[in-house]
DNA sequence: GCCAACGTTGGC
DNA sequence: GCCAACGTTGGC
């Protein structure tokens, strides 16, 4: 079991968003580097854990919790004309990008950034490290237990 | 909107 | 295979 951080901008699914889709899941398509696509492909593994982080918003931070609920499958959009992440030198038959499934698990009181960049035992953190642009990074089972037991709170609305 | 960091592209 | 140019990310 492995836990991981996955990035969203809130404007184009937030975890209230994921929270009212059907089946409460989403593809997590739009995946375009390679080294978040090899931790989808290589690492990890249906039923792990990620933080839902926001990011490119007013305050960025960890929104919840989700869970891994597919292995990584072509992600469609790479073969779509009209959609933003098409990508016309991917070939069907060896398709370049993938995604994984998740399954929306608990909202949090949002954890702000700032709020994470104040706890020394986050100090090793993937994304607080300077200039990470990774959407997906891995978080250790220490820096998931400690954000999970000390600053996560439930946040229970419809 | 700015800008630093960094990944990708493509000419050579 | 180098590396400059360019595009994207994402906090501020």
């Amino acid at each position: 079991m492995r836990y991981w951080l996955m990035k969203s901008e809130p404007a184009d699914c937030s975890i209230d968003d994921l929270s009212r889709l059907p089946d409460q899941t989403v593809a997590w398509y739009g995946v375009r580097n390679y080294q978040a696509r090899n931790f989808m492909r290589d690492t990890m593994r249906e039923g792990d854990e990620a933080f839902f982080y926001h990011s490119s918003c007013a305050i960025p931070g960890i929104a919840g919790r989700v869970r891994i609920a597919s292995p990584a499958y072509p992600d469609a959009t790479q073969f779509d004309a009209a959609s933003r992440f098409f990508d016309p030198k991917s070939d069907p038959a060896q398709p370049r990008w993938l995604n994984v499934d998740v399954r929306f698990e608990e909202k949090f009181v949002l954890i702000p950034l700032t709020e994470l960049r104040r706890h020394p035992e986050l100090a090793t953190l993937r994304v607080l490290q300077p200039a990470n642009r990774l959407s997906i990074t891995p978080v250790s089972p220490d820096e998931w237990q400690f954000i999970l037991k000390r600053l996560a709170v439930p946040h229970n609305d419809n």
